[in-house]
DNA sequence: AAATTCAACTAACAATCGTTAGTTTACTAT
DNA sequence: ATAGTAAACTAACGATTGTTAGTTGAATTT
């Protein structure tokens, strides 16, 4: 049992890269620089570079589709569960906040299998979403306004917590967890 | 006095196929492609891959800056300014649908000069906005939560907005308008 | 009618891309 | 000690990259 994998560092120093030029724009001599070693060692360990991408991104995408289903099929309130996925986002981000980058940005360039298996799951969780917000509106837990603004409203900032996470001292996982909740369901005036 | 300039069709359609795959990802090739040309052709109207770059970004950024400046100094409520924000982003996301993906994701490929530019007009913006934020926070007229919550989870939102417009019905420029305030502000509960 | 400009073209460039082949080195298990 | 393996290396490949040079024909200006 080792302690590091070599093909887990690989990854994240990848996940890193990809997130500050995009997958496009990191070669892999940039990778292999970023380890200390040659382009062509890489191949020791993995298939290719978009093998690379899919290690990246398939695994969050199912983390966050396994939960949302667990949580849509809860017993929780409309507004409880809503709360779960808000938390999940931040669980993920503080677990991962390199890999998110690629996950918004780069899966277009996956392989064409892990492609459509991205896609389908993406609108699954976001079926799921939707089904949410709306028996809250029906059950009347949550205001009547149109619901895909409200979806779009909530994911877009949960997505995107992945540019912030770290850049302040104030977006820990605490703070976090305390505020982004209410802020989001409750609104700020 | 031309109908339609040339440069102008190649900025448009390079912001298009930008936000498709990303600016590393388009060759000048598939540019030319898309306009019936070939690559070398297109070096009769640009100078170079990163000034259509620039073309696309840093006219919008400049329009952001400068209006949330005339917004900070108004005499509006701070409320009513980031409803004014609101709405400068859904001006701004309608009139560019396509441009603005470069704006979020490719900008860190900006030529240096234009970089710097584009980096301090971006924190100018964040620094109005926070501004804006904590004025509300100090006159009670907005909850005392985490600022940079608040900041964040609005920015997000509405920085995002361009990869849900025009993708349902529901997106129109008055749907938005309507809607979009509501929800960032007063919540949903 | 002649001269100029515009906007396309063909051909090619050096650099860089992802990747493969074959080799070397050092550790591990027998 | 020996054999085997893991992980690095050098060298190179064909393809593609952004870009330049020089040319051509059509439109515009003089």
């Amino acid at each position: 049992m080792k302690i590091t994998d070599r093909k887990t560092d690989i990854v994240s120093i990848s996940a890193k890269l990809f997130k500050e030029k995009g997958y496009s724009a990191v070669t892999m001599r940039d990778i292999a620089q970023a380890l200390e070693i040659k382009a062509a060692s890489l191949y020791n360990h993995i298939k290719s570079k978009q093998e690379i991408l899919g290690l990246i991104v398939v695994g969050i995408a199912e983390e966050y589709t396994f939960t949302i289903r667990t949580i849509e099929i809860s017993e929780a309130t409309s507004i409880q569960k809503i709360e779960n996925v808000i938390q999940l986002h931040i669980d993920i981000t503080v677990k991962n906040p390199d890999a998110l980058a690629s996950l918004n940005n780069d899966w277009m360039h996956l392989p064409k299998a892990e492609l459509s298996y991205f896609l389908q799951m993406r609108e699954e969780y976001e079926d799921i979403f939707r089904r949410i917000v709306k028996k809250g509106i029906v059950d009347g837990e949550i205001k009547n306004l149109n619901s895909e603004v409200i979806i779009f409203s909530i994911l877009s900032t949960i997505r995107t917590l992945y540019l912030w996470y770290g850049k302040k001292k104030e977006f820990s996982a605490a703070t976090l967890k305390s505020n982004l909740s209410k802020v989001l369901l409750e609104g700020i005036v």
